[in-house]
RNA sequence: CGGGGCGUAGCGCAGCCCGGUAGCGCGCCUGCUUUGGGAGCAGGAUGUCGGAGGUUCGAAUCCUCUCGCCCCGACCA
């Protein structure tokens, strides 16, 4: 039992002028977090007995399928140039050097560390399957941490690594990660979803990611309310309806047409007298890839420019975490952004709001022989990497920039006036729009923050890094990998975020500080004290963690308090005593009801 | 990194335009009264005005540089 009078929890009346989510707000308010630095923050007694809670459940669950490890949170370089991600985390990798003048890093993650014990020890394909996670911190530089304990620079990671002798091997792996994760959400109280993702930087085939409703949360996800598909705006597609394409012009090739001043779509579509549906929109991209200093022939240091243009249908968006994934292959790595002016005139030899695909000296070959191409140092300026968006393929007569001032060109069909690189789905869905999967629902889009995420790596790091198991034929193999976190710190935020109100929050039993609170409404009655200290004794009794508000304080400011705090459940200790009475107050739903006082344990929802 | 905003007492803010005494509310300390939803009265403590340089007789206030923090866009647990 905790006397709140011994304890040092500074709750504010006020939030600090920079919070703005509701969980920034209310874990300062509080006193669960005093903010360092940018991304910083310490956590004090309450957070951190809500983080013990937190990863006592996580252990728990991952026990049950996998063995808790600690591994350096220093890293040399080497480990992380093994796997090319020395360069390839630029900025965000916390980066500082020994006495020695060696290169060390903050780990961000630890595949690279983990991969580098299996591949020392790990011989035989009677050692596998193996799980191996920790609990640890991570450290990422990020170019803009925000929303309090949302999105910081240094936070707690539940990590999981799974080894396995092949695909059949990883999906089962795989599958006990998703079962575990499911589990110790629920344990925690949230409120989630699984979605499909994108798998980003870390790299391989499947992933899926475990999201919690807010708004708070800085990633969309959308969402089928009849057949349950739902996957992060990165990875979502959707069911078009078809277009009607124009009948040809002319003779049928492209033809040129004057349009003077229009540069927008909307502007050439009204002017022609057709939908933006009937045109294409190309948007130029420049990809900066960093000199990967050590591996590749590139010595000079200076970043390789690679030019990307993307054609969309006229009415559509760019996805770029779409197109940093159908890049990524090719061009490892690299930052995609906007081309400048000069870099449009150098490409297109036209002024933007013309440009158009035809004529483009695109890079030989498909996708596939783009990324040959690229690996090999040779052909990093030639030719334009032209990608082109799924819901273009098959498409005709299409109306596009000429890539001359004040002409846009008809009759173009893909395939046969201008040859892609490639085809992929390059755009973000929208509400509304068919599912792909049912193909009758109709997709909702919303805001959400990510709590956890499993990937299937595959032979990422295992190739890279050289490690080999004999399988029963004696024969050498790759053990295939998969990777799994969950975000502490996100599983108490998101549940801020889920539960609060005007007043505060309350957290699922099973994470709060306390699980109840005892409140005296005058300390200096003995009578009232001497109840209040049974009562809780009975409540720690029946496997409560109980805190006795002993303060001298007006029975208000202790309601306020206890509002405040995250505690699920109060026990107001008062006028009732006399009768032999206390009253049980429900945070979340802000019921009172009166019971004797030798009933107390009893009548508190179950912890 | 690009764009916007803010740094004055523990928290929330005013003062800055128009240079001269640093102020308000909450919190904190002492005493008395009060005691079921952030009490009242009386007394009290607390500031490198983010930092450096400059202008000036004199700078929180004007100028320059700098550091920090927050928010909006590209990254991720």
């Amino acid at each position: 039992m905790h006397l709140w009078s011994k304890l040092f929890l500074p709750t504010l009346r006020e939030a600090p002028a920079d919070a703005e989510v509701a969980s920034h707000k209310f874990l300062i308010r509080a006193g669960y977090v005093r903010q360092l630095s940018a991304g910083i923050y310490s956590y004090l007694f309450l957070a951190q007995r809500s983080m013990v809670k937190i990863t006592g459940i996580v252990r728990q669950e991952m026990d049950k399928i996998g063995q808790e490890f600690y591994l350096p949170a220093l890293n040399p370089r080497e480990v992380w140039e093994a796997s090319g991600r020395w360069t390839v985390m630029g900025e965000n990798m916390f980066r500082l050097k020994d006495r020695k003048g060696a290169d060390l890093c903050l780990g961000m993650t630890h595949e690279e560390v983990m991969t580098e014990i299996a591949r020392k020890e790990l011989r035989s394909y009677k050692q596998l399957p193996q799980i191996w996670y920790q609990i640890q911190t991570k450290f990422r530089d990020e170019p803009r941490p925000k929303s309090g304990l949302l999105r910081v620079r240094q936070f707690t990671m539940k990590d999981a690594y799974s080894f396995d002798i092949d695909a059949a091997g990883l999906d089962a792996s795989y599958e006990k990660h998703r079962e575990t994760y499911k589990a110790i959400f629920s344990r925690c109280g949230l409120k989630f979803v699984i979605v499909k993702a994108d798998s980003g930087a870390m790299g391989g085939s499947g992933s899926e990611e475990f999201m919690v409703h807010t708004d708070a949360g800085e990633d969309l996800i959308a969402s089928c309310e009849k057949c349950g598909y739902a996957a992060n705006i990165e990875k979502a597609t959707s069911k078009l309806e078809a277009v009607q394409d124009l009948a040809p012009e002319g003779d049928g090739r492209p033809l040129l047409v004057h349009t003077p001043g229009m540069k927008t779509i909307d502007d050439v579509a009204k002017f022609l007298g057709v939908s933006p549906r009937n045109k294409m929109k190309t948007m130029a991209m420049m990809a900066e890839v960093k000199a990967a200093s050590a591996s590749s022939s590139h010595k000079d240091g200076k970043p390789v420019l690679r030019p990307i243009v993307v054609m969309l249908r006229g009415d559509h968006s760019l996805s770029e975490a779409k197109l940093a994934a159908a890049v990524g292959s090719a061009l490892p790595g690299a930052e995609i952004r906007p081309m400048v002016e000069d870099e449009i005139r150098a490409v297109f030899h036209s002024p933007a709001g013309f440009l158009g695909p035809v004529g483009l000296t695109r890079a030989e070959g498909d996708g596939q022989k783009v990324a040959t191409l690229a690996k090999d140092g040779k052909s990093y300026s030639e030719g334009v990497i032209l990608l082109v968006d799924s819901a273009l393929q098959g498409r005709s007569n299409l109306i596009g920039g000429a890539n001359q001032e004040d002409y846009h060109l008809k009759n173009v069909t893909p395939g046969r006036d201008f040859t892609p690189t490639g085809y992929a789905d390059l755009r973000p869905v929208e509400a509304g729009e068919t599912c792909p999967e049912c193909g009758e629902g109709k997709l909702t889009v919303a805001k959400a923050v990510e709590i956890g995420h499993i990937f299937k790596l595959g032979y990422k790091y295992s190739e890279s890094m050289g490690a080999r198991v004999l399988d029963s034929n004696g024969k050498e193999v790759t053990p295939i990998m998969g990777s799994y976190g969950i975000g502490i710190e996100r599983i108490l935020t998101s549940a801020i975020e889920q539960n609060h109100d005007e007043d505060g929050f309350w957290l699922p039993p099973a994470i709060a500080p306390f699980t109840v609170v005892v409140v005296v409404t005058n300390v200096k009655d003995a009578a009232l004290m001497e109840a209040a200290k049974k009562v809780a004794a009975d409540l720690e009794a029946a496997g409560h963690d109980v805190l006795l508000d002993d303060r001298d304080e007006r029975a208000g400011v202790k309601f306020k308090d206890a509002d405040l705090v995250g505690i699920p459940y109060r026990v107001n200790v008062g006028r009732g005593v006399a009768e032999g009475k206390v009253e049980v107050f429900t945070r979340a739903t802000k019921e009172k009801k009166e019971v004797g006082m030798n009933e107390v344990a009893g009548s508190i929802g179950s912890r």
